[in-house]
DNA sequence: CATATTTCTGCAATCGTTTGCGCAAACCAT
DNA sequence: ATGGTTTGCGCAAACGATTGCAGAAATATG
């Protein structure tokens, strides 16, 4: 079962009496080939289903025709959204994905990032782990012409394009979306300040407070490490049993959102009535919480098409220097948790 | 910056004016070659960093060392889970992994396959859609001699080993828990019957019923079509609203549960006094929840594991004979929303 | 010392496709 | 008819690694 020879080049040019090179060039509609061996051949091909052996081309071609990809972490909604996307788009223009994760530890992403090399992707997308700083594993890519393109969680190292989500703009307009709601004095619940979009979302939240010349108070602003729904628990109860305690929090992410609005309920606080509550990044969590849960939206598919779409360009055109920043826009995703004026 | 040549064997041999065979072989220990000559390439392949050309290797040994992995959906924790054991056992043993979605959609699941099998993968590791009901297009890599491995949801027409949850063990253990805890009147919300996991799920819902002598009720068997939370909702609504309610409810998912949870706070059910509540899945919700949903845990990891480990297995050996099913026990995880004795 | 055996290495083909170049036949213009 | 151009096709090398086989050199055997 295993004796189904594979048809080649050599067999149809055997078969139709012409040599290999015509062949080949016959299935791509070289000008050279004649309108009429042209026709018999992809017939011919056609009929006796061909399939040209990747492995030759891509070896000839020094091509593979795959693209790896290294995240922080797989089983997490916004990073296989991202995936997502990618795959998509990559699968669209005839590429594979090859995917790895770096578990936010740099050796595993340096090793991930070797691995690839060897098997020779053709470039690389990636989102670097929180121990990254300077990326020396990635200029490798660079070094052999090889781009890289690097998404949400990045650096500012490598010289190469980026395409990372607006958080500062989805910050601001969550913050912007409490206080045009008639909340005033707004807490937040931010992430670690090295790592980049948590520092942008947490810069975003203070500018909007500024802008509209809200109370602005240190003791509002709690930075959690892990950014688990336990953290987001423990400062809401912190901020509510403060003296001076907010009538709203804007949370990093969801789950930090979903730990805060369980210590919430917990007190018997109402949302969006007593305080108001909204996440970031639009995960399931926030669509099936009680109350539902505000949050913004990063549009992770699109980022992935988007990332993907801008190294297959590099590829193509052998152009490492393209040094672009996209940005994604993010959408503001308005639920129960922070209604105040209608409630 | 894009003439950082590669290293090749004849690089090597011109440079150490030996033979390119003599250091192929060299390279492998092989014990034609003197121990002298092995050494002496060993070192200046190592202090040169060589690099074998992988496409030139699989070229010639006709192998990609590139897995296929068709998926319904992404975006969803447990194949995303299954997909991260899938990649670490991969990786581990020298392989790649090429992932696609069907969305469960049968056509995009034969597109997806037939670019896999195209772009010459070495096997198969699939997730049927829903759609799928005799898999010829995975036929098709049989007949090419490649291997497949179904893992979860699985057709029993295409003759390959599986991997799959236990379902029905897992269900009737999670019945079983909530008669152990004191609970006598259970509903089900079950998923499609045409769906294999749906039905063990059932069969084990009702053979824990049957076999502790509760009341059987068919009211009491609720049918989900798209698992939403939402069916949840409505479901558990119809339950507590006829003239006979259960007492506790073992959900399809824990999405489906955490519908359900959000009637029955609506409502002002106490649960777990009231009424107990458990999902399937052990999902990232079930944790978050309030209160914290008991669920079934699928290890889906572990079978991520299992699946890429035997289909290695059977590429290495040839071998598409194998036709054991592996199946993966469940664990109950019990939290808040079952825990009667206690509370 | 002659022959047989072992040890080590190189030659050359091979995998399937692509592509630069050459060449024959057909065509055109003078 | 002559010279020049176009058209259509094939030869052969190349990509890099692997491997069967031949054969030289070294060693062992009688």
């Amino acid at each position: 079962m295993n004796d189904k020879k594979k048809l080649t080049l050599k067999d149809i040019g055997r078969e139709l009496g012409i040599s290999v090179s015509t062949v080949s060039r016959a299935l791509k509609s070289h000008p050279d080939i004649a309108e009429e061996t042209i026709r018999m051949v992809k017939e011919y091909a056609e009929s006796h289903n061909y399939v040209p052996n990747f492995l030759a081309v891509n070896f000839r071609k020094n091509k593979t025709f795959n693209i790896g990809l290294i995240v922080p972490e797989l089983v997490h909604h916004f990073f296989s959204t991202v995936i997502s996307g990618a795959i998509s788009e990559a699968n669209r223009q005839g590429y594979n994905l090859l995917i790895s994760q770096s578990n936010d530890i740099l050796k595993d992403e340096i090793l991930a990032s070797r691995a690839m090399l060897n098997s020779r992707v053709d470039g690389l997308l990636i989102s670097i782990s929180n121990e990254t700083v300077e990326g020396e594993h990635l200029k490798e890519f660079l070094n052999e012409g090889k781009p890289v393109v690097q998404f949400d969680k990045i650096t500012d190292y490598l010289p190469t394009p980026k395409v990372i989500v607006d958080d500062f703009d989805g910050a601001y307009s969550a913050v912007k979306h409490l206080i045009d709601e008639g909340y005033t004095r707004i807490a937040h619940i931010r992430g670690r300040m090295d790592v980049k979009n948590s520092s942008e979302r947490c810069a975003g939240y203070l500018k909007a407070i500024h802008d509209h010349k809200l109370e602005s108070n240190p003791d509002w602003v709690k930075g959690c490490i892990k950014i688990s729904d336990q953290e987001g628990y423990d400062f809401a109860k912190e901020l509510m049993e403060s003296k001076n305690p907010p009538n709203a929090i804007f949370c990093i992410t969801d789950l930090v959102a979903l730990g805060a609005l369980r210590y919430l309920k917990e007190n018997e606080y109402h949302i969006p009535k007593e305080i108001g509550l909204i996440g970031f990044s639009n995960w399931m969590l926030s669509r099936v919480s009680t109350p539902q849960l505000s949050s913004v939206d990063q549009h992770g598919y699109l980022m992935g098409v988007e990332a993907t779409n801008l190294l297959i360009e590099m590829i193509k055109n052998q152009d490492l220097e393209n040094r672009e920043t996209i940005e994604i826009k993010t959408e503001l995703v308005i639920r129960e948790s922070t209604i105040l004026s209608k409630s």
